[in-house]
Order: structure tokens, then sequence, then C-alpha cells
DNA sequence: TTCCGATAGTGGGGTCGCAAT
DNA sequence: ATTGCGACCC
DNA sequence: CACTATCGGAA
């Protein structure tokens, strides 16, 4: 389960170290709260970051799934190594902030380095310790850990003027500084495509991330820009759906997401990258479905996993057969660690299986066998994960304990074990013609 | 009229922190 | 001491 | 982080 988007929004409170941001000051002084001990608008605080698009190729102007993006031409933008760190936005008054607003505790030999002037950057622990340094800088009591920890810098808001000179600013603001944990990221101008990609190749060699592109002579924004772009690679590969659970709010009664196994038998969900229509009839247990996701966590599994498609042309078994001898050649797209480390890198299709799909497009010509299921039951979910039972499996089952079968009962529902058995408040008043649960 | 951009709202893996057990 | 879950990072 | 759905203004 994911935290709501109004969570995401507005971080709740920890500890009274968090400021409040520009919408909560509004509300605040519409209720006529005094915000003399808080600055927002003022110099110091947590503002609003500037965030990235993603970038597509203008020469491959396809519309294929997935691949929504700013085209534009990368020739001239400033180019830089995406660190897979958490963000953070130094107030140059001893306080790092995240993009949220919420605070990071950096110990005082930290803070008392940095520079006295707004820095927008990446802390850091180097490629492949993500992990690393979420545990070391999401603690709430600063530890010997920051000693990893490098504030690598990409930015300086409060300089006036274009990007070329707030990062000549930044340069010898760092240069004066002279703390050995603060960086500044190294821009290279991109000089095309190729370039962009010969880049982005080396940097995934090395198990980076992936590339930033920054128009020239851009301001900065602090929102989504079209000026700061992001240039990312995903892997494509099959895995076995094993079952489904339900989602929450809007998808109270359809599938959440899916419950998957890979060929080395990690086990993982995907719920993210379908339509309504999907999650109202999704893949069935047993199917093969292909999915995408950028690498593996040092456990080995599937980070930022999205569904594209199910797989009707092969067995699972075939699968299976196929990664052992991928496998025993020494390209394990799962390895633990870094995918990238041992994969090929043609990253855009499966490595398995070549291209994806090319089946899909031209099965439907020659075929013209509708294999439509007849009974178009809007909701069919199969559970058996989470280890709940709830005896055979039927056609049609109730549930006499979840909220919304029985408005009497509290939360959750032991019948058929979904985490979450009762509508939205929006849901509740006008409920479906249908019901799920009810017989 | 169509199309694009911003926003709201869903979902994942992983970590920390706190309350319940 | 262990477990579960919300909040937050990506 | 990923994505889809929706709406209002730009094109």
């Amino acid at each position: 389960m994911s935290v709501t988007a109004a969570a995401r929004r507005s971080p709740r409170k920890g500890k009274g170290e968090r400021l409040p941001t520009l919408d909560e000051k509004m509300k605040a002084s519409l209720a006529g709260y005094n915000d003399d001990t808080v600055e927002v608008s003022s110099g110091s605080g947590p503002k609003a970051v500037m965030l990235a698009h993603k970038w597509t190729n203008p020469s491959e102007g396809e519309t294929k799934k997935g691949t929504k993006g700013v085209a534009v031409d990368p020739t001239g933008w400033h180019m830089s190594e995406k660190l897979d760190g958490l963000r953070a936005y130094w107030d140059g008054d001893g306080r790092f902030y995240t993009r949220n607003g919420c605070r990071f505790y950096a110990p005082d030999w930290y803070t008392e380095a940095m520079p006295k002037i707004p820095l927008d950057g990446e802390l850091w622990c180097g490629r492949g310790h993500f992990q690393e340094a979420v545990s070391i800088c999401r603690k709430h009591q600063a530890g010997e850990g920051w000693r990893k920890v490098r504030y690598m810098v990409f930015d300086a808001p409060s300089v006036k003027g274009y990007f070329e000179k707030r990062i000549k600013v930044m340069k010898t603001t760092i240069e004066e500084a002279n703390f050995s944990h603060l960086q500044a990221v190294p821009f290279v101008k991109c000089k095309g495509v190729e370039h962009l990609q010969e880049s982005l190749e080396s940097v995934e060699k090395k198990g980076g991330e992936g590339l930033m592109l920054r128009e020239p002579g851009s301001k900065y924004e602090r929102r989504r820009s079209k000026a700061l772009l992001k240039v990312k690679t995903f892997f494509d590969e099959e895995a076995l759906v094993t079952g489904s659970h339900k989602g929450t709010g809007k998808n109270w009664n359809v599938m959440g997401a899916l419950l998957c196994v890979l060929p080395n038998g990690t086990k993982f969900q995907v719920g993210s990258g379908f339509t309504d229509a999907q999650r109202r009839r999704p893949p069935r247990t047993g199917s093969v479905i292909t999915f995408k996701f950028q690498e593996t966590t040092k456990d080995g599994v599937p980070r930022f996993p999205t569904f594209l498609r199910e797989r009707t042309d092969v067995t699972w078994d075939d699968v299976k057969k196929q990664y052992k001898k991928k496998q025993e050649e020494g390209a394990d797209p799962y390895a633990k660690g870094s995918a990238r480390k041992t994969a090929p890198l043609d990253r855009r299709h499966s490595i398995l299986w070549g291209k994806p799909m090319e089946t899909e497009t031209k099965k439907t010509a020659p075929k013209k066998t509708a294999p439509k299921r007849k009974r178009d039951r809007s909701a069919e979910i199969e559970l058996e994960a989470e280890g709940t039972r709830r005896g055979e499996a039927k056609e049609e089952w109730a549930c006499y304990r979840c909220t919304f079968c029985n408005p009497g009962a509290n939360r959750h529902c032991g019948m058929c074990g979904w985490k979450r058995c009762f509508p939205p408040a929006s849901v509740a008043s006008t409920p479906p013609v249908v019901a799920l649960h009810a017989s």
C-alpha cells in the first residue's frame, strides 16, 4: 500500500522540524495563524524545487506506450549524470530539506561546513548505494554514516541569472567552502543525440542511473519544468502472474496489483501501468506478462516495475528455459545489486525474446477469431496470496465482514482477505449496481 | 474543434519510526 | 523483543 | 519513482 497523494503533498509534521508549505501557509493565514515564527516566503526554509520531465528522442517520433516525454534536440544542453540519491535543498542557513519540505538531520560538522547560500543537489553515497544513502540520511538522529555522504550540487537557486551563471557562482562557492563532502556535479555540453546516447551508455556501464539535461540559458523554476529533462532506460522482461490483490480508493473493487514471480523465483508486485479497463479484468493467475523495470534492488527485486502487456504466445516454461540459458551465458538481468553490470546494452527490449509482442499487431490481422470472454464480469479478481483463504474459488462468493457488505463491520475483511474491503467515501453514497461481494 | 499541460490519484520497493502486540 | 503499519524516499 | 484519468486553456 502506498502513501496517499495528500500525504505526499503535505507531509505530516515531525517533531516540529518541518516548515509549512506555501499552500499550508496560505490556509493558515486564512485561519488567522501567525506565521512570524516560520519563514517560507523569505530567505530560508523549504521551497518547491525544480523537477524534471522525461526526454524522448525527437528523431524517433513514434508514440508507443510509455514513451511520453519532451522531444527536443539535446544539442547545446548541459548534460550530467543522474545521481541516484536523495534530492536535498540546502537553505543556506544550516538545514537540508527533502523535496517535499521535510528535514534531513545532518550532523553539525556537516552543516557547519556548508556555504551560506541556498543550493540544490543530491545527497549521494555513490553508484549502487541508493538504499544505503536512504538509511543514513533519513535517520532522525545524525550518525557517523554521514561520513559516506556527499552533497552533489547542480544548482544555486538564489543566484540571479540563467543556468550558466548560477553554476559558475555555485562552483566558486563550493571551492571556497573547501568541504570534501561538498562537490559540484560536472556538466558537459551535449553535442547531439549521438553524444547523448554514448554518454548514457557510458554512465550505465558504470552503474549510473541515467542522465540529466539542462536547457542552456534557463531559469530556476520551482516546479516540473521542460528545461530539465531526465534520460533513463528500462529493462523489458517477463514474469508469471501468481495472483492479485485489490486496490484502494477508486480501485477499491478492482485489481490493485498483480502478484508476480521472476524466472529465478523472486517474488514482487506490479501495480502501475494498467488502464482502468485492465484493472477491471486483469491478467489471470498463471498467465505471463511483460513488464519493465529500471534495475534490481540489492535484494534482486525489480525497482519501478510497470505493466506493459500480457504475453499469450509463450509459456512460463519457455521463459524459464530461456532464462537459464541466458544465465549460463552470463547475461542475467536479475543479478542482485545492479542489473546493469551483467545486462546487455540494449535494454529497450527483452533480452530473452528480442523485440516484444510482434505478435500483438500481427496476430489480429490473420486471426479473425475473437476469443472474447463472453461473460463480462467487471471485476473478477483472483486471490490466493497473502496467506488468506477464502475457501473454494467460486464464481460468486459473499463477504459478511467488510464494511461495504456489512456497514457495522470494521476494516479488514476476513472472508476475502483483501486489505481494504470498503469503498471510498465518494463511492459509498452510490454503491455500484452489481456489488462485487454481494451475491 | 482538437490538443497539450498541469493536477489528482492510483500503484511499486525500501527504510525509518512509532504504536500495538 | 517482535510485529504491523503509516509516512516518506526513490 | 512509475503510471492513468481528467479538465481547462492553448493551438
